[in-house]
DNA sequence: GTCTATAGATTGATAGAC
DNA sequence: GTCTATCAATCTATAGAC
């Protein structure tokens, strides 16, 4: 298929072209990430990929584009975590696998979870429309998922809101904070068995906190 | 003391330089949080508190000392929270009233917060010296005092950094994601009431999880 | 102490040769 | 598709009159 011309490749884009946008994605993430949409330069990012400043503007028109473009692929990320929600109805197994997944997200995708809390920060600028129906909507279904549980009496009744805003809170910190982390943990980053213990940590306060305990 | 001539005020500051300090700090940290460093300009600070921009260079020569003197006011403020934890030596009353605390400063000072993680998301590129001196020094007298409630008992045994990591990014999450969680409660700030419910939820979550809830 | 004017450097973006 | 050269705008910071 990389040798063919137009007419076998109707809609897909050239190997040059997916290649070059991979590469200016992927270092644009930690740019943005490490100095935030303000202070990142399209000079820095051109630098880090290994290409003129100018061919930037060729594959992303401006440098706001540039930005939506990896806010928005981490947000499908984020969502797709999502259905770790969905593995079970016993939500001992429905949470602690979201939370597992959510620790794994944070340790594969550290620039992408910094990325998206700064725009957060910054009150939303670029994707506020997401806040407002992709992830309301996501939100209000765990919400009533949640509901259920507490009605069932699976779990104690508490606001399903404050319940998921500690799981996002938590979880992401090992990606957003890692930089504190590492210096707390002199100065490396957290070994295999550092996460592993973290993830059931957290996995076991809010789920014991939640009244889902084996040993309470 | 506010007409005296130098000779009074060996030391002190003038009644106006001590004012202008204050409203551009304010102003300041405020555009800090919104833009983050790179992104914040001194027109818009000046702009916002009223001068000419020359004047802020004037109080503070340069725009990363003005930056710097921001992030310390706001770490200071947070290790001031620690004190809570020595209200008792009780972990359920110690741990409660520094979640609470930690709940108040969230709503008392958003923006500080901001810039604290703003900070530290991009590295700590101003303020290492105290992540790697004064935060270690508080975190690791913390977990001498967790670990003493773990031998003697009285809470179940876990990593004291885990939980520390847990209670810092859930208290802190209400100020540095007020924008998602105000969108996602349909535009409006948290109420009274709400707060008090999520620091209740927080409270009860956490001390339940590690064995100290009343009612499990 | 205040403020206008401006220097000097850097930015996002583009034109146009290859 | 690539890349040099460059523009127009904007930035931090300062000089110097008041």
């Amino acid at each position: 298929m990389g040798e063919m011309k137009n007419a076998a490749r109707p809609v897909g884009k050239s190997d040059i072209r997916e290649g070059n946008e991979r590469i200016i994605l992927d270092c644009a993430e930690r740019v943005f990430a490490e100095r935030g949409f303000g202070g990142a330069t399209m000079q820095e990012i051109a630098d880090r990929a290994g290409l003129p400043k100018a061919n930037l503007h060729y594959y992303f028109a401006s440098k706001e584009l540039l930005y939506r473009t990896i806010v928005e692929r981490i947000f499908t990320i984020w969502l797709e975590a999502a259905e770790s929600f969905e593995t079970s109805d016993n939500p001992q197994i429905a949470l602690s696998s979201y939370i597992t997944r959510k620790m794994e997200l944070s340790r594969d995708y550290r620039y992408g979870s910094k990325v998206w809390a700064n725009e957060v920060m910054h009150g939303a600028p670029i994707i506020q429309d997401y806040l407002e129906v992709t992830l309301r909507d996501w939100t209000d279904t765990r919400i009533r998922v949640i509901e259920g549980w507490i009605a069932a009496g699976q779990i104690r009744p508490v606001d399903p809101r404050w319940l998921l805003y500690m799981i996002w809170a938590t979880t992401q910190h090992y990606a957003d904070f890692a930089h504190q982390i590492e210096t707390l943990n002199g100065g490396a980053a957290l070994s295999d068995a550092q996460w592993r213990e973290a993830t059931d940590t957290v996995c076991g306060i809010i789920l014991r906190g939640i009244g889902l305990g084996e040993g309470a």
